[in-house]
DNA sequence: CGTGTAAGGAATTCTGACACG
DNA sequence: CGTGTAAGGAATTCTGACACG
């Protein structure tokens, strides 16, 4: 009824590894991290949302990128401030972004 | 993506349990009588969406009001036929159809 | 008809840890 | 850092059946 449901949290891991292709290992990983936030059964059990489903995949995609978990945490921070853009071109300026942030930290 | 969260078929039997408040053992009937017809995994493991708990929230009502798995399954093919009505009165006229037909059958 | 239950098995999920790098 | 894996336990889910009515 007054249910949203993208948000709620009904899936299990074992259906979201199918969604997305992720093993448990990664998937947990990402709530390690703070990166996603499941919900949990009264016994233990984690549920994800079809929501947390489309995070899960767009981490995984910068990960191949080689960005790391802070950087993914920032920017997904920021994800509320713009809106669209050009894929392929922002994924070379964030790649762009890291290497300079590496130059001049170390 | 191009996935629709309503029909999607991602929610295991305890979920559904939690969510409708039904016992497994009813929510199988259901199966059984053909009212709801969910996925399997690999393994056998049954799937729902959130359209079927909706159905079987209403096949609840139904059977709460004395409507056999038949009546309800009928009723439910007529669904698209109407879409509005008072839902007190139209629950006495079900059951008032029922009577009659029990009372001219019988 | 609709639902409870005990029965036994198969598959899931969880945590903490060691490993590699 | 990100991910694989073996380890052992706890909880889930499945089917077929007997029961009551």
């Amino acid at each position: 009824m007054t249910d949203d449901y993208k948000s709620k949290k009904v899936i299990s891991i074992g259906v979201v590894k199918e969604l997305t292709g992720l093993s448990e290992r990664q998937i947990r990983y990402n709530e390690e991290r703070k990166l996603i936030f499941p919900e949990r059964t009264e016994n233990g059990t984690r549920k994800y949302s079809f929501s947390d489903v489309e995070t899960l995949v767009k981490i995984a995609e910068k990960r191949e990128e080689g960005v790391q978990s802070y950087e993914i945490s920032q920017g997904m921070k920021k994800e509320r401030t713009k809106r669209e853009g050009e894929p392929q071109m922002r994924r070379k300026m964030i790649r762009g972004q890291l290497n300079a942030h590496f130059r001049t930290k170390s």
